[in-house]
DNA sequence: CGACTTTGACCAGCGC
DNA sequence: GCGCTGGTCAAAGTCG
């Protein structure tokens, strides 16, 4: 279904090239999602950045109660830009979003935040907890809410320039605690990669914090 | 009807 | 070399 025809030709090509471990350039966002009950779970994902994304995978990731959805741009036809979203195994108020790749195309409108963008809408706590939760749908919603970056600035430069800064303070989420935190000792490192910039550029657009990893 | 989700299978990288 | 694991494919089903 996805790669077809032109498409083929490239995924052909960066079928095997990012088949694996080996993909080049990664930055990892963390959000905190308030509501979570099945409908948003269904209906709301992680948050949404300005592309549209079509699920195309969903696998159990070792080490992790929750699996970790594949989705790629479907925003526009050739776009290779890609993305994983998972649970944090220690929080499952939070989304681990790991994007791969770069949009090859601009942005897709205006996508104004602050248009589209109920503020904090999640009032919607349903009784239904996380008891099944699931790989959190593509973004079509933004019921999830963010962590205000301190500063009020931008939550990636917070991070960007605080060498040792740590997600999880502001999150309330505790990612580094344990032995199991090799994973997220990954994530504090902050490479300001030229990937990173444009993808700020493109039109990231949500609150949410990034770790880069490398 | 088109776009998207779900799900199982397949393939390839990585560690032992 | 083998097995494990993660990432992708592709068919079928669902939804608007």
């Amino acid at each position: 279904m996805q790669e077809s025809d032109d498409q083929s030709l490239s995924a052909a090509d960066h079928t095997h090239a990012s088949k694996k471990r080996k993909m080049g350039e990664r930055v990892v966002v963390a959000v905190k999602i308030e509501g979570k009950s099945k409908k948003q779970q269904r209906n709301e994902g992680p948050p949404s950045d300005c592309w549209s994304w079509r699920k195309y995978g969903q696998k159990p990731i070792k080490g992790s109660p929750y699996p970790r959805g594949y989705y790629r741009c479907s925003t526009s036809k050739g776009c290779s830009a890609k993305k994983q979203v998972e649970r944090c195994k220690t929080d499952a108020s939070m989304l681990l979003i790991t994007y791969t790749s770069t949009h090859n195309h601009p942005d897709p409108a205006p996508l104004s935040l602050p248009a589209n963008h109920s503020p904090i809408q999640q009032q919607e706590q349903e009784s239904e907890t996380t008891d099944e939760i699931e790989a959190p749908p593509p973004d079509s919603g933004d019921r999830l809410q963010f962590p205000q970056s301190p500063g009020g600035g931008n939550p990636f430069e917070e991070i960007l320039q605080t060498p040792g800064a740590r997600y999880d303070d502001d999150l309330g989420c505790e990612l580094v605690k344990s032995e199991e935190n090799d994973f997220y000792d990954e994530l504090e490192e902050l490479p300001t990669s030229s990937f990173f910039t444009a993808f700020m550029q493109s039109g990231f657009c949500e609150e949410r914090i990034a770790v880069n990893l490398s």
